[in-house]
DNA sequence: GTTCTCCTGCACTCGTGAGTGCATTAGTGC
DNA sequence: GCACTAATGCACTCACGAGTGCAGGAGAAC
């Protein structure tokens, strides 16, 4: 079943799908025109209906790859995430780890999008929640449980865990940057992943 | 300037202004037609028009009203966060009461609509913010202060402290419910803010 | 070269929703 | 009752963007 696809179409639809997610996430789907996203991507409008149909049918394409490539990375993020032994002194180093990719990286414009359209498109609101962030809480609920039956963390659900740890770590900026794009410094992003990852120690130490 | 305006259009306004709420709240800007709120207000389209003027004055007009009502709201949740004297004692119900009024009130709905047309109105958002939640940090943060100087909470800056507690007592359900409205028991509200709530209070314990 | 397929440009239809004009009706103040 | 002002209904214009039809051009495969 190897689909052999003339080269021109797939570079086509490359060049489409790029010039649909920089228009979709600068405008949002109502906001962005077909013809925008054309003259974006120097490909003529017929093109576009030619190969990926209906606007609604261009949207669901963009949004996918976009997802896929959180997906990747929040799955390494997740390794990254289970590799932990000594928390004291590996858990900082991971929340600033999580709050750098997730508040300085693509993810922010991506995660505004779908709150936006997640009435029109709320499958594809769902998806990204269960691929990208859901997939990260998983990974640190199953650390955290881990470290707790080693008796070096505080025993507690580690869902519970998890959404403290990753609130703590970067709630505040998240919030902020749901509603406008951040403007944040890496090193205050870093100085109070940091804080959180401290606080969530403290709060979670094992013994008392 | 006692404005003695026509009975009639004090009435008028009212209606189309409560259509209007509940039409935007529910299909965004774009998507809610002025001839749906006139239908759902039971007023003549040209009606709106004579009073409001264009769709755009109409919004604004409509999201003002709503962040007065917010903010009156957070002016009283912060009189009584600043009356908060044993924090071991208080802060638990202080967090069931945050998490209740925002997570389950009329809160998350404005919130959603605010997210989503932040970008058509970015100073209806940065309002908001400003006046609803901002307000309840702002009261957290001082409280905090207060306490550690009584040496009740370990001491570190009043801003952080309350950003902690804030998401620490909501910060999952907040962000779940920026995505889609939150299908969630009263009882878990409750029980997730305490929890919160506790794991701040051993992340701030003073002493050691 | 020929052929086949895709890309392009452009003009077009169509639906929809914002906003207006106006003549008529209904309600308020006196 | 009368005068005034607001509300209504309805037909209308206008702008804009989705989606289509088609004829012609450009490149790859043979």
């Amino acid at each position: 079943m190897t689909e052999h696809e003339d080269p021109r179409v797939t570079r086509s639809r490359a060049l489409i799908l790029d010039a649909a997610a920089a228009v979709f996430l600068e405008h949002g789907y109502v906001d962005a025109t077909v013809d925008q996203i054309a003259a974006a991507g120097g490909i003529a409008k017929r093109t576009i209906y030619n190969l990926f149909g209906e606007k609604d049918a261009l949207f669901r394409a963009t949004i996918l790859r976009s997802i896929a490539t959180a997906d990747r990375f929040s799955a390494s993020l997740a390794a990254e995430v289970l590799a932990v032994d000594d928390p004291a002194v590996e858990l900082p180093d991971v929340a600033v780890r999580l709050a750098e990719s997730v508040l300085l990286g693509p993810v922010l414009p991506l995660r505004r999008l779908l709150v936006t359209e997640s009435r029109r498109f709320p499958d594809l609101a769902e998806e990204y929640r269960d691929r990208a962030p859901e997939a990260v809480m998983r990974a640190l609920a199953a650390l955290f449980v881990r470290l707790a039956e080693r008796g070096l963390l505080r025993a507690a659900p580690g869902r519970l865990m998890a959404e403290h740890f990753a609130f703590l770590v970067m709630g505040a900026d998240l919030d902020r940057g749901t509603f406008l794009p951040l403007d944040v410094t890496a090193r205050r992003v870093r100085t109070a992943a940091r804080a959180g990852a401290a606080a969530f120690l403290r709060a979670y130490a094992p013994g008392a």
